[in-house]
DNA sequence: CTTTTTAAATTAACACTGTTAATTTAACGT
DNA sequence: ACGTTAAATTAACAGTGTTAATTTAAAAAG
């Protein structure tokens, strides 16, 4: 019995469904392992009708991904608040940190794998829109610690510095994702791990290193 | 016309054959869009006959990045007899990030993709040792540089600075695999960013990081 | 109140995939 | 010369992403 939608609202509707549908089977089961098929099923309807709203697989569940990327980015705007630079860095980077192990799945899809050819087209996400890229916030972040002359004289390139910092929280969380449970690693408590990553890259950043153990900064609000 | 070999060291023949047919294709085009019938055509075989030499793709894989991990393990033992310790330190990450960037799909396969489950029985390389495990040297490289005092004295667990300078230099590799390529990240010099990660990282773990910048040791030998 | 149009949804099919059961076939030991 | 053994093959299964052709119900037009 074919036609149920005719209304735009309506349409809409079944893409979220086909979306939810979609992230609850692909957050439980992981990426590669769902089908098309399966996600259909969930919703009582056939593979066909998700071609209808989505050009194809990686389209979907590039769609799912963006949801959640634009709702981190929105998280992190709060943040952006923050007056302490400082204090706003650390904070930035546990947040992140937060969300890639909350969505290890999520997070792999989108910084853990090559991308077959700049999903540049694919995804909704404006990149490099404050509001909407988190990367972006980070540069900004840099940018007014860079000329605050927060770090070392010999670091003139602002962009380095935000794609190091980058890459050493993403080091951890990535590294927990991919071999957190493997046995033949003897891993040490992951909230050591970022605390000791996070310390030790900015002491090695920082002009002034001292005021970073201003206080007791090594507790995670929300525990993982 | 079935029957070609008999003797055991033919086998092992086609063994490598198989091996080396893998590698390339999943070289060249990446894990999973190699397929068992592709390998099969490029050495004149059926698909089944890779199945008596192999449980399934994923074991066939995984053979494939234990020889080349094995090699790495072994260029590594070299590095093991530097004097210096600190510079020790800093060839090791620069080879194991050399190594990464050199095999992007293999450093994909054993580090960015989480295990199905538990490859400890797939994987033929013993973990923890020495000769076959590069973490395992790693780890090696950290105790005696925690025997000797090199660290801040606040740094109790060299396991955990061990992991932490796993994780930065893991950071910069896998950031630059998944998305080096990406257009919207204006990426600056992945040996800077190697270099820059490098020293900061070492900088906040040493207790005398004044001679880190003894000589000039920011040129890789071997150009990405 | 028909009839036509439009678009949502479906079925059927294609070309693949990894994998296995059953079968053929050549070389070996006797 | 003959049976045994094991290498290699063909055929098939159940599954995948994806598309063309088709049905069907609701909205628009007469």
């Amino acid at each position: 019995m074919p036609p149920k939608i005719k209304s735009p609202e309506d349409r809409e509707k079944l893409r979220y469904s086909i979306l939810d549908a979609a992230r609850t089977l692909f957050v439980e089961r992981g990426i590669e392992a769902v089908s098309m098929r399966e996600i259909a099923k969930k919703i009582n309807y056939s593979a066909t009708t998700l071609y209808h709203h989505f050009a194809d697989k990686e389209a979907l569940l590039q769609a799912v991904c963006d949801e959640d990327f634009l709702a981190l980015a929105s998280g992190m705007r709060e943040i952006m608040q923050i007056p302490n630079l400082i204090k706003r860095i650390q904070t930035f980077c546990k947040s992140y940190a937060l969300f890639a192990l909350q969505h290890p799945n999520h997070y792999r899809l989108m910084f853990m794998t090559p991308r077959a050819s700049c999903n540049l087209e694919t995804t909704k996400i404006q990149q490099g829109n404050t509001e909407q890229d988190a990367y972006a916030q980070l540069k900004l972040i840099m940018q007014e610690a860079f000329d605050a002359g927060l770090f070392k004289p010999e670091l003139t390139d602002f962009e380095l510095i935000a794609q190091t910092l980058w890459a050493s929280t993403h080091g951890v969380c990535s590294l927990e994702i991919a071999l957190g449970h493997e046995a033949w690693i003897h891993w040490t408590d992951i909230e050591a791990r970022l605390n000791l990553m996070q310390s030790a890259v900015l002491q090695g950043l920082l002009q002034n290193p001292e005021n970073l153990n201003n206080e007791k900064l090594n507790s995670m609000k929300t525990r993982i």
